[in-house]
DNA sequence: AGCAAACCCCAGTGGAGAACCGGAGTATAC
DNA sequence: GTATACTCCGGTTCTCCACTGGGGTTTGCT
């Protein structure tokens, strides 16, 4: 039930896209590792993860960089964590399920609380996360003076 | 966001000691591992750790064998999940929290999210659990037939 | 054309934890 | 006092995470 790093890095990265979204400048993966602290060898596999996600877009060569695929409002954190996490549940066809009836239960229950979590995760989008970083900025300051 | 093989055998084993509870009489490691095909060696592993953490107690010698340590409506799944995965947040005081504002956020609301997965897991008791599966087995057979 | 700046792909490493197995010790009932 | 259980400690194999590195390819600029 912890938070990844991986995870993390996904959505700082998609928050700092987010942030420059207005400009339609895209954002180059130096910048956002060095804004969000994050290797910058590990962050490019993650944009590429997200990239083939179909979050982001990538532009080659000088001048380059990643662009996010939407609107920052039309981005769940839902979707950034279930791209980058593993969704890889290819449901090759009928999986074996020969699971006994107490497994069953068990996994019916854990599959209600893995639901909780994602609807928590579905209504806040990248907009949200922006606005919610702002305030949270303006709070600091307050307590700094 | 898997469930992992360790806390799928914690909350079967809590289950099949939560089914034999009213006869008093201990079950042993054997009889759990059998019924619910868990490796022996392991599950042994895993009902130290639940008895160190108190929800189980142990009867050394012949004749011995594990005992829940309340009732089956006092033992909620998140309080055995907690247990077998590390609910090692020992909170040494004042841990470290460096990090960047945006870090913070990210942090808050997967906090929420994992609050409300938690509180799935809090609802649901070991008794309820053996009351899902009793009523799941009935449809099953119905199905069967 | 040529070069540098960016992304793209693939491969490998070190450490940690998961899921086991095995052996020697210890308490208890009969 | 012996068989039957739990207890403690260690080791093994395997996978995954976080990260690093070495090439390649596309693009903009001059």
């Amino acid at each position: 039930m912890e938070l990844s790093c991986k995870s993390e890095y996904a959505i700082l990265a998609m928050l700092e896209l987010a942030v420059h979204y207005q400009s339609g400048e895209p954002l180059q993966i130096r910048q956002i590792a060095a804004q969000q602290n994050i290797p910058d060898r590990y962050l490019e596999q993650l944009l590429a993860i997200l990239r083939r996600g179909g979050l982001i877009k990538s532009q080659r060569g000088s001048k380059g960089g990643y662009l996010l695929a939407r609107e920052p409002w039309k981005i769940t954190l839902f979707e950034v964590l279930g791209c980058v996490e593993g969704l890889d549940r290819v449901q090759t066809s009928e999986e074996d399920q020969p699971k006994t009836v107490d497994g069953a239960v068990v996994e019916e229950i854990w599959q209600e609380a893995r639901q909780a979590a994602n609807s928590v995760l579905q209504k806040y989008t990248l907009a949200e996360l922006c606005e919610k970083r702002d305030s949270r900025r303006q709070l600091d300051i307050m307590y700094y003076i």
